[in-house]
DNA sequence: TATAAAACAGACAGGTCTGTCTGCTGATAA
DNA sequence: TTATCAGCAGACAGACCTGTCTGTTTTATA
């Protein structure tokens, strides 16, 4: 037998603080985690900490930077899975609608994040990066929509995204995600002439 | 001359800690702020805030408390220009854009309270109380403009109302609360049969 | 004017936070 | 075998936070 398995390998301090910053970060906030609490979590030291990071701010873009890669290939799997336009935006509501269900899920990571952030720290540009990238996926795909106004209709789409994870998760109201599926296809309908 | 006119009167501590912490708690966040910089502000001695509020998480409460009143002054004196379901639905939104474009603007004081608190205190309790408020509001709001579901239009409008604010806010786009406008008139249209 | 209430300044306690530092351990590779 | 290096434990510094306490001064009212 090998003597590392997939499972208990013992993996490096990096990963195993990244995962404990996700886990600790996105359920209670990142003002509120103390450096203590991830390193005893991921079982690390904190000069290893320290000499990977080199500060929480780094250790918390990092979380936000993986956060974002991992929401980008669930999303353009998602797409992915369909033909037409109107279908592909809707998925990406189905999908966030089963996320929303997760008794775990906290809001959106980035949302939570930039309301935390100081204007100018590299956190609120790790935001400001990925917010960015979700407009442009919306602005796009309500370009090959055909709407009428594919500007407007991207913004109309992250704002019912932005304010169903908001409802989800302060409301407590996992119904928010659907009511906003329904809501984009009518929006949708309305932006596209016909 | 009076020795106190209006504007030099000296204002009791509780008013000018309260008027202290609503600038610094929503414009810097309730948890970056410590009660030292309130009372600085406030010109007000420590031992005063502590002998009115008795501590800082109380000084939280009635600064979202206070918020609260004055949104719903400003609601319904928004509401009452008109006759019309439709145009008070759209009237709290014209209110919200004038309101997002004030360069003080950071966002919704709830949702930005309710993402610091922790789930059983007080201050989630009074942000609780706010959004219910709201959507009790925008669901009688539907119900009078004669919505086939009261209930599904009442949760739209919320959810566009948090969006656009959420991203006026993060994103520093006021543009938001205008796309937002837009998108109420579409969904009201649509629910209301014709 | 006398008395009571409100507000003052500011030191202090006790806790938490980030970040640094020292010295040790165990695995890997030359 | 020996050198290297990632990682370990945990004490410590220094800043900041909430909340308490003492004693003084101002203000309002009877």
């Amino acid at each position: 037998m090998n003597a590392k398995t997939a499972t208990n390998e013992r993996r490096s301090a990096r990963d195993r603080l990244l995962d404990a910053a996700d886990e600790l970060f996105y359920s209670e906030g990142i003002q509120t985690v103390g450096i203590d609490r991830v390193i005893e979590r991921a079982g690390v030291a904190k000069a290893s900490l320290y000499d990977v990071f080199g500060s929480k701010e780094e250790l918390v873009r990092c979380y936000l930077q993986r956060r974002h890669e991992l929401r980008q290939i669930r999303m353009r799997e998602r797409i992915a899975l369909h033909e037409h336009p109107r279908e592909k935006i809707l998925s990406l509501f189905d999908a966030f609608a089963e996320y929303a269900a997760n008794p775990k899920f906290s809001g959106c990571a980035f949302a939570r994040a930039g309301a935390e952030a100081k204007p100018e720290s590299s956190v609120k540009a790790a935001v400001d990066e990925s917010r960015a990238w979700t407009r442009a996926l919306f602005t796009q795909l309500a370009l090959d929509a055909g709407a009428a106004d594919p500007n407007l209709l991207g913004l109309q789409l992250v704002s019912l995204y932005d304010g169903a994870s908001m409802s989800a998760y302060i409301d407590r109201n996992p119904q928010a995600a659907i009511v906003a599926r329904t809501t984009a296809a009518v929006l949708v309908d309305a932006a596209v002439a016909r």
